[in-house]
DNA sequence: AGGGCAACCTGGGGGC
DNA sequence: TGCCCCCAGGTTGCCC
């Protein structure tokens, strides 16, 4: 994509662009004729920086896709945005396509956003960024009254994670998800934070987590990570460390796994096992 | 301050 | 077969 000329763009659904205030046809008139000169990233957001210094700013949310395609592939079911690339030294005209089913993410055109778009200001670098500041993770953590999980879904407090990874990462420190930040040590923080990029690193290296088609990468291939879970998805099965079942409760609208054994939930809180008066 | 929860959407799967 | 309920990789914002 990279060096080539947006010739159009077709938006198929307005919703997918309801980010870009003065809707549709100004979204696609401010593209056409622009030039993607990068492709740029911060936790889950992505931006393509064009040749007027200006960005299409991108989120794929739960079922987003962005894809590469040829012209004359078949429109995807959920195709939502297209834009028609023009020729290169590189190689014939191609389409690059937002797909998303469930329309969750979106685009839209971030001005002068080239170099960081200012809608991203409030999201933290992301643990694999190599300007990610460990220390004042450690420390702002350790203010912090929420439960680690909470901590590790929090995009200001740092990106990229989302809710496979950090259960992933909870059991690779032996971490609950409900201690809470200022009751651990500086060193289960940093343990954390190198399980968590423990286990994106090992993600990233299988192409992603893919359960089905939806996600997949620009040339529309699945990740296989899902073989490597520890515990995401896997309730009722043994842990691979102790043998332990794995549970599942319900966290934030959706669900968190881990291991209740080499994960022990804090004690004094909900959901621990009651001392004296049972539980009805 | 921060926890709980609804909202934004479509679609797949299981139970009945 | 069909309907209803639950579930889903994210984020925002409101209420308490």
């Amino acid at each position: 994509m990279l060096g080539r000329t947006i010739e159009s763009v077709e938006v198929l659904h307005p919703r997918p662009v309801r980010r870009h205030l003065p809707g549709a046809e100004d979204f696609a008139s401010r593209l056409t004729g622009r030039v993607f000169t990068d492709a740029r990233r911060r936790g889950k957001y992505l931006w393509l920086p064009l040749d007027s210094g200006d960005a299409l700013l991108g989120h794929l949310g739960m079922s987003g896709q962005l894809l590469v395609q040829p012209q004359d592939a078949p429109d995807e079911r959920h195709l939502r945005v297209r834009f028609r690339l023009a020729a290169s030294e590189a190689g014939p005209p191609l389409e690059l396509r937002f797909v998303d089913q469930r329309m969750f993410g979106g685009l839209s055109f971030s001005p002068a956003g080239a170099e960081v778009p200012a809608e991203l200001t409030h999201i933290a670098r992301d643990p694999l960024d190599p300007e990610f500041d460990d220390t004042v993770f450690v420390g702002r953590v350790r203010r912090s009254t929420s439960g680690i999980k909470r901590i590790l879904l929090n995009q200001t407090m740092i990106s990229g994670v989302g809710n496979i990874y950090a259960d992933e990462a909870l059991w690779l420190a032996r971490l609950h998800g409900d201690r809470r930040g200022d009751r651990l040590r500086a060193v289960q923080v940093r343990d954390v934070l190198d399980a968590a990029r423990t286990v994106m690193t090992a993600a990233l290296g299988q192409g992603g987590t893919s359960f089905d088609a939806l996600y997949v990468n620009v040339n529309g291939q699945s990740g296989y990570f899902d073989r490597s879970l520890e515990v995401y998805g896997r309730e009722g099965e043994p842990c691979s460390r102790c043998g332990t079942p794995i549970r599942r409760v319900s966290f934030m609208n959706r669900s968190s796994f881990f291991c209740p054994t080499c994960q022990p939930p804090p004690r004094g809180a909900g959901g621990g096992p009651a001392r004296g008066a049972g539980r009805g």
